[in-house]
DNA sequence: CTGTATCCACTGTGATACTG
DNA sequence: CAGTATCACAGTGGATACAG
């Protein structure tokens, strides 16, 4: 995640663009980041709800995805000290403003793969 | 890049923005795809030409991702019979109608490095 | 319920050397 | 000039079992 990819193109104002781009890709890259961000949107959910939501995810990959967003500031992560313990889960506001822009890029798949 | 990740979730109609976005995202994931983008945004460039461009790509690396982007129908690729050989790579016009998307992935992205 | 720990396979990237 | 071939390695994702 952190990559020396970085000094490759950090000091020319020229590569700023694409810097900022990589930045902005490298917090949604991942398997079910995407997937997890879309649910979210409906409103927050709890640990195996999300589980349950992703038949095939493993605990292992849910749990890091969802560290790794939590630590991008993608989502949040509420712990609720009942017995048993209930965790929640929801999407900031900067994973909000990612919604219509992701949409747009799904716009553009979409058109590629009817054209494919 | 061929994924069996993709029968998780085409079965169900709620998965398909995430499956257009995973489809679109996928066409420009790899570490050099998107600074390729950028460069070429200003005119076909030859392969030496690319590769000065990013002096610490590695010629596998950049035939590599060439090689993936043209499959992809990102960039066309022209040989001219001439000698020496000459090779120019260019944006196709779906790589072109992803520009204004990635320049707002940009800003999103650079709204967050402020923060941060 | 909400995770961790361990082990393993695959993939992306890179270094280096070589070619038509 | 414009690539290929080969080897190596780290990061990522996954299967399975276990834990507070």
């Amino acid at each position: 995640m952190t990559r020396k990819q970085n000094s490759t193109y950090s000091s020319n104002e020229k590569y700023l663009v694409a810097c900022d781009l990589t930045y902005a890709l490298q917090k949604i890259h991942g398997r079910w980041k995407l997937q997890i961000l879309d649910k979210l949107k409906d409103g927050r959910l709890r640990y195996n709800e999300l589980r349950r939501e992703f038949s095939h995810i493993t605990e292992r990959m849910l749990t890091l995805q969802l560290r790794s967003m939590e630590h991008d500031g993608l989502i949040s992560r509420t712990v609720y000290a009942e017995v048993p313990v209930r965790v929640e889960y929801g999407l900031t506001e900067i994973a909000t403003e990612l919604g219509p822009i992701l949409n747009q890029l799904s716009l553009w798949g979409r058109k590629q793969r009817q054209k494919a």
